[in-house]
Order: structure tokens, then C-alpha cells, then sequence
DNA sequence: CGTGGCATAGTTTTT
DNA sequence: CTATGCCACG
């Protein structure tokens, strides 16, 4: 008996099958990850290949995770030796050890989409380019697809032609490359750019890690771009022992410039590769995956394959269609409350982020607890962006981008003019910008500022000595935080902000802690990296028995037993983008999203549609969307509205005859910034806090337990929940936190809160909501 | 130099 | 509608 009974004959055969190039056509839920894991144990126990010789890529840090976790308890030791990452960390990983090859140093830092931004328009300023015709958004975009698409700045600008306008983008793309190389920085793209240039450029260093993974194993085949195709064909140009695993029914990444063309001209691109189907699917009920299966065969070009299962036939698909977006939302949870799944077991999908906030509305006033995953990433929020500045100034002075974001944050006195004058400076000596600060003094018509950001740099430095003598990460995070005055400066600005700003940050700090008990010997650099590549989803604990709330890209490669596709609509989903296009193909990648959500149920699919939905200020009808249509009757049990005249929507929808009436008038009592005693109890106006929506944040439910409980419950930033009755008093004596002791001199019944003015002994009156100010009797 | 107000533009999905 | 950017004022 061994481990490897346990899997289907064609699952055996991928498994066995260790030489060569090698495709597997793993349909959803065909347990391909069970099989990536296994090859991974067959190659170490029964072929006797040394764990460091083999490499397996997936596409998220979570997925990476996961494989390194089962192929833990398959195989004994020497397991953590074996690559399990990203495309992205793998390169970096090369790159720390080989870029100077490439003229950079192996401590580059790695630009994000918002520093991406900045410096995209810092280029566009420099070049003195018309912003109406070149916007950054665009460029950025044309640079990207150039990366992806492993086309040089040159190259660039011999396929521009005669072309202006091209020209002139060729020509900001180089200025923009020559940028990040003076701040020794790589964006995104440039990390499988570069490491395909250093394979390029050193036969020597090629043929290094060639040597070093004789076998490598790519997960989401179908996702990857044409510079990650050719990042692989390098590496395993020698031995050709190349495994990809993927589903050219799930390629849905085509505007990241993924290339299904990869998965599907495999068998070209590698004369001899065995292909293995893997039709089997252990997840679903059949029911739900022919309702997959009739939606997906309306598109062409794709590879044969009839996915099928024993699982029983289960539960009908459910199709609802509501009057209002805001019903459909309601409708949702409803039924979560209604159905009995376990919170942990339900999950939302929708096509773009925006969706998610009824969807929030909806839960935090039915008591659901939910997560949130995706939306604005969390390191991408401004107190965590700050923080990681500091660090990242403090740990070398080469990127520019941060030493700029922080020398004024928080408030120095030294304006744009000033740091102007020193970047200026800084680039006729060619020094970096931090450096320029340090010499301040040598920077000619500085005046007062001088004084200003020689404090800055001192104050740097004294970080910097901080680090030296042995401060941990948390110890350091802490002493900026504190030092800067960057807290007091986030308490300036209101009680509400600070609180869910110094909780992001207090996350980071978390962070920082456990990163530094995984790590023998912590290093911020480090640190910083494994940082700046993490996703949504990698974050995503789904130990906590919540409602999953998540577009459904991010839900590529996950499963539950009950899953909810909102906002089939035409126009919403497919999107209205695709509809219009000329490119057909584009109604198709929306059409495999559709099959990715689809499949991700076990037992239980509902689909919903709202007939009118707001989209930018304006409310839109919309008509059931096509996918919907194109399950077969006997398989859905769909409830709609009848197709009504406009005239008598009127009377149904809105009392003063617009049709919009009726949305309006929710908005109003909406949880969303109106005050409103409709409820059993008033919430803060989070939809004016940056935080909200953003990355994944935890949203407790009243311990799972479902209404009654007259108090909304949040977690984590909301961690609010009004006092039916304050335990203090006028005239009282409490406690705050951070303010010390004082006198209660007023208490506001405010719309949302009690307002609480208090006296403190040193630090002066404050008005505070009580809530979020947690004052204790004393 | 900082702030506040106004105008404008933008809208899918993300490593 | 909302976020961001720019400009004018204090």
C-alpha cells in the first residue's frame, strides 16, 4: 500500500510519468494540486532526485503555501529545500544573487503599481509630455504588455515606426527603464524581464541554474505570459523535464498578458510532450458542473475535454433575479442566514470590486460576519505605505521614491520647492536623493530648509544606528512610528482615522514579529521583499468561520460548498468593456471567468441579478446575462421578473414616478454616511475611511451568531459597537488609553456615537467618540 | 509652505 | 458618484 493508490489511474500516470516534457490538462476540481504534491514525493522517495533539484511555481504566495504544506507530510525530510513559489519570488531569489551581471545592485528594491505611478509621472513631467495624450495610466500599460512581452525599449522603438506617438512612448519608456536603474529598482514586470535578460546575457548563470532544477513542475499553466514562457523554456532547455499543469478553460488573466496560446501550443513548442487528461472532478455535484460545462461550450478554440464526476446530481442550479441591486445584495444574505451552511462555507463572487459594498451593508446589518479579499491592497494603504518608506530609507538610501514620500510625512516644514531643489541637485551629482539630504549643506540656495532636513537625516540615522546595534523590525517600526511624531500627527487628524490607521499599522507590526520568528536570522531587506510581493489572497485566513466576500478572479484555485455568482447582468458580467469589443475572444475570457466561479461550488450554486443597479452616479437596467441563458432549463431553477413596460416600473419602483426613486430613497437609510435611526443601532461612516474595502479585513459577526444582537459587529477596524448605555458619566473620572485620566465633561447622543468631550490632567479637552475611544471608568 | 476648495476625469480583473 | 489633481489663497 502506498501513498500513490490513493490517486485515479490518469492521476497516476501524470505521477509517474518524471521524464520529459509534460502536460497535464487538469480540468477544474480533477485534483491536480494532489498530484503536483505526489510527483513532488515520487521524484524525491522513488526516483531519488535531491529535493533541491526540483522547482515548482505557482501563481499566488497562498497557493505556494498550500503545495509546501501537503508535500511536507508527504515527504519526510529535506522537503524545505525544494523551490515552492511564485514566478515572482523565484525571480527575485535569482536575481539578489546574480543582477550585478545586469548593472544593478543585488540590493535593488522592488517598485509597486503606486511607485510605478509616481515615477511614471515623473517622467512624463521631465519629458514635458502633453498629460491629456500621454496619461500615465496608459503608458504604464503599453510599457507592461512591452515587458510581458519581453520587448525592449529598443525594440520598441524600431516597431514604432514612423509612428509619433509611438515614438515618443518608446522614448519614455527608456527614460522611464534609465529611472529605475538609477534607483536600483525593478517593477513587477522587470522582475521576469530581468532574470530572462540575465539568462540572456550569461550563458555561465543560465547554465548554473539550469543545473540546479533538473525538474520543475508550473502550476496555472494557462496564466502564464510570454516572458514567463520563455523564463521556463530557458531553465529547462537543458534537461526538458518540464511539468505544466494547468486548464485552458480557466485562463482568465489575458489583460496581464497571460497567453493561452502557451498551454495551448504546448505540445509545438515541446515535440514528444505526453499530454494527460484529467477529467475526473472530485468537487462538484453534477448538476453544477453540467451547468459549467453548457456555459463553457460556447466558446471556440479550446482544447476537447468533457469533465465529469460521480458525485450525485445534488441540487438544482438557482438562478434569482431582484428588482434592485441593493434586493439582490439583501437577497444573498438572506439566504446565508436562511440555508444553514457555516459561515466558513459560503462565498460571494462578483466581477468587480466595486460590487462588494452592498454586499458589506447587507452583512454588517444582518449581523453576517464576512471577509473582505481584494479591493486596495493593504500594503498598498497610506499609513503602511509611509511605514515601509521609513524602512525602506533606513535600511539603504538608494530609492528615491521613498525618501521623497517621507521626508515630509510627517509634517517638516520642507515643501515641494525644496525637495525639488535637492532632487535637481541630487541627479547633476548623480548621488541618490537621501544622500543629497545628507549633504544638505553642500546644496546651494537652501536657506531655512537645511536645518529642516538636516534633522530628517539625523534623525535616520539614528534609526540606522538603531538597527545596527540589533533592534528587531517591531522594535524599529516602533521607534519610527513614535520618534517621527508620526503618530501624533495620526491623532491630529481625528479619533476615527487614527484608530483603523494605527491598527493597519499595528498589523504591519504583526507581521514584522512573525516574519521574524520564521527566520533564523531576520533581515529587513529581506523583510521588505517578502513584503512587496504579497497578494489579497495570500493574506486570506480562512480559519475564522466568515462569509467570503471576493471578485472572482481572487477566487481562481479556491472552493466551497455554497458560493453565490452576484451581478450576472449584461453589461456587469460579461462587462460591457468585452460586449462592445470587436475582439470576440473577449466575451470568451469573460465567459472562462464565468466557469471559474461556476466551478468553485460543491454543493451549492446561486446565481443573482439585479435588473437595476447603480453604476456611476446613474442607474442602469440590465438584462439577465447571456451566461445565465446559456444553462440548459432542466439543470437551473431560475425565479425572474417579468420584462415590464416603463410606465408601470413607475408605479412599482418609485413613489414621485422616477425610476430611479426607489434607489435613491435606500441610499438614504443606507448604512453609508446618512444618519439614520432606522436601525437598531447607528455605525460609523466608514465609507469616508481610507481603510475601508481595502485588502482583506475582518468584519466579526457577533461570535457567528446571527441577528438578535441588537449591536452591528466589526472586527478589526470596526471594532465598534455602540454602547446602549456609557458606564460613565458627566462629571466622572476615566481613563483613555493614551491620554491618560481625565474628567467627562459632556456626552453628545451624536448620530452615530455618543460624542464624549473630555478634560484630560495633560493632555487638555478632547472630543472623542465613545467607541472607538474605549474609556474606562475609574 | 500648508490647506482647502474646486474641477476634472475615470471605471475590470492583479502579480 | 468618488478619487485625485491642481490652483489659489492664507
Amino acid at each position: 500500500m502506498s501513498i500513490y493508490d490513493s490517486l485515479n489511474p490518469k492521476q497516476q500516470e501524470a505521477v509517474f510519468h518524471t521524464e520529459g516534457p509534460l502536460l497535464i490538462l487538469a480540468g477544474a476540481g480533477s485534483g491536480k494540486t494532489r498530484v503536483l504534491t505526489h510527483r513532488i514525493a515520487y521524484l524525491i522517495e522513488e526516483k531519488h532526485v535531491k529535493p533541491w533539484n526540483i522547482m515548482a511555481i505557482t501563481f499566488t504566495n497562498k497557493a505556494a503555501g498550500e503545495m509546501r504544506e501537503r508535500v511536507d507530510k508527504l515527504v519526510g525530510s529535506g522537503s524545505e529545500s525544494i523551490w515552492v513559489s511564485t514566478f515572482h519570488s523565484s525571480c527575485v531569489r535569482i536575481l539578489r544573487r546574480f543582477i550585478e551581471y545586469l548593472g544593478y545592485n543585488t540590493n535593488f528594491t522592488i517598485y509597486d503599481s503606486d511607485d510605478q505611478r509616481t515615477l511614471m509621472r515623473q517622467v512624463l513631467k521631465k519629458m514635458d509630455l502633453d498629460p491629456k495624450q500621454f496619461r500615465d495610466r496608459a503608458i504604464i500599460n503599453a510599457i507592461s504588455t512591452a515587458k510581458n512581452e519581453l520587448i525592449s525599449p529598443q525594440e520598441y522603438r524600431l516597431n514604432a515606426g514612423g509612428d509619433w506617438r509611438e515614438q515618443k512612448i518608446a522614448a519614455v519608456y527608456q527614460e522611464y527603464q534609465d529611472c529605475l536603474k538609477r534607483n536600483n529598482a525593478l517593477d513587477f514586470d522587470d522582475l521576469i524581464f530581468k532574470t530572462v535578460e540575465l539568462f540572456n546575457a550569461s550563458e555561465e548563470v543560465l547554465e548554473y541554474w539550469q543545473e540546479r532544477f533538473c525538474y520543475i513542475m508550473v502550476d496555472e499553466y494557462q496564466d502564464t505570459n510570454t516572458a514567463q514562457f520563455r523564463l521556463i523554456s530557458l531553465l529547462a532547455g537543458k534537461y526538458k523535464n518540464l511539468c505544466v499543469v494547468g486548464d485552458d478553460d480557466q485562463s482568465i488573466y489575458k489583460f496581464r498578458g497571460a497567453n493561452i496560446r502557451n498551454i495551448l501550443d504546448f505540445e509545438g513548442a515541446y515535440p514528444g510532450a505526453r499530454v494527460i487528461k484529467l477529467e475526473q472532478n472530485y468537487r462538484s455535484t453534477s448538476h453544477i458542473l453540467d451547468a459549467a460545462n453548457a456555459v463553457i461550450q460556447n466558446n471556440e478554440g479550446r482544447k476537447d475535454k468533457a469533465l465529469w464526476t460521480d458525485n450525485g446530481a445534488g441540487e438544482p442550479v438557482e438562478f434569482r433575479q431582484f428588482e434592485q441591486a441593493y434586493e439582490e445584495a439583501e437577497g444573498i444574505v438572506r439566504d446565508i442566514l436562511k440555508h444553514g451552511y457555516a459561515y466558513q462555507d459560503c462565498a460571494v463572487l462578483y466581477r468587480t470590486n466595486a460590487q462588494s459594498r452592498l454586499l458589506e451593508e447587507q452583512c454588517i446589518r444582518n449581523n453576517v460576519p464576512y471577509r473582505l479579499v481584494g479591493g486596495v491592497n493593504f500594503y498598498q494603504r497610506k499609513e503602511i505605505k509611509d511605514v515601509l518608506s521609513y524602512l525602506k530609507t533606513i535600511a539603504n538610501g538608494h530609492d528615491d521614491l521613498a525618501a521623497q514620500r517621507i521626508i515630509n510625512v510627517p509634517k517638516r516644514g520642507i515643501g515641494a520647492t525644496t525637495i525639488g531643489r535637492i532632487t535637481a541637485w541630487s541627479s547633476e551629482q548623480g548621488i541618490s536623493f537621501y544622500d543629497a539630504c545628507v549633504r544638505i549643506l553642500a546644496i546651494p540656495g537652501m536657506g531655512k530648509a537645511a536645518a529642516r532636513v538636516g534633522k530628517f537625516t539625523a534623525q535616520m540615522e539614528s534609526f540606522r544606528e538603531l538597527l545596527q546595534t540589533g533592534a528587531s523590525i517591531k522594535e524599529l517600526i516602533e521607534a519610527v512610528v513614535s520618534e517621527t511624531g508620526y503618530q501624533e500627527a495620526l491623532e491630529a487628524e481625528g479619533e476615527i482615522e487614527a484608530q483603523t490607521r494605527l491598527e493597519n499599522i499595528e498589523e504591519l507590526i504583526n507581521k514584522a514579529v512573525s516574519y521574524s520568528e520564521e527566520h533564523e536570522q531576520p533581515d529587513l531587506n529581506e523583510f521588505l521583499e517578502e513584503v512587496a510581493l504579497v497578494a489579497d489572497i495570500d493574506r486570506m485566513d480562512d480559519s475564522e468561520n466568515r462569509v467570503t466576500l471576493m471578485t472572482l478572479h481572487s477566487a481562481k484555485g479556491l472552493e466551497f460548498p455554497m458560493v453565490y455568482l452576484s451581478g450576472m447582468e449584461d453589461g456587469l458580467f460579461p462587462g460591457m468593456m468585452a460586449l462592445m469589443s470587436d475582439d470576440k475572444t473577449e466575451v470568451e475570457e469573460e465567459r472562462r471567468l464565468c466557469y471559474v466561479g461556476i466551478t468553485r461550488a460543491k454543493e451549492r450554486l446561486l446565481m443573482t441579478a439585479a435588473r437595476l443597479r447603480m453604476v456611476n452616479g446613474e442607474t442602469r437596467y440590465s438584462k439577465v446575462s447571456r451566461f445565465v441563458e446559456e444553462i440548459p432549463a432542466e439543470l437551473i431553477q431560475a425565479e425572474r421578473l417579468y420584462e415590464r413596460a416603463g410606465r408601470q416600473r413607475n408605479n412599482e419602483t418609485g413613489a414621485d414616478g422616477l425610476p430611479w426613486a426607489k434607489s435613491r430613497q435606500q441610499k438614504g437609510v443606507s448604512m453609508f454616511g446618512m444618519k439614520s435611526n432606522s436601525y437598531d443601532s447607528p455605525t460609523p461612516d466608514f465609507s469616508g475611511t481610507p481603510a475601508c474595502g481595502a485588502g482583506i479585513f475582518d468584519a466579526a459577526g457577533a461570535g457567528g451568531r446571527a441577528s438578535k444582537n441588537p449591536a452591528p459587529a466589526f472586527g478589526k477596524q470596526f471594532t465598534v459597537q455602540r454602547q446602549t448605555a456609557l458606564d460613565y458619566g458627566v462629571g466622572d473620572r476615566i481613563r483613555h488609553i493614551k491620554f491618560g485620566e481625565g474628567t467627562v465633561q459632556a456626552i453628545e447622543d451624536g448620530a452615530r456615537d455618543y460624542e464624549v468631550s473630555v478634560n484630560f490632567d495633560g493632555a487638555g479637552t478632547k472630543k472623542m467618540f465613545a467607541s472607538f475611544a474605549k474609556l474606562k471608568k475609574i
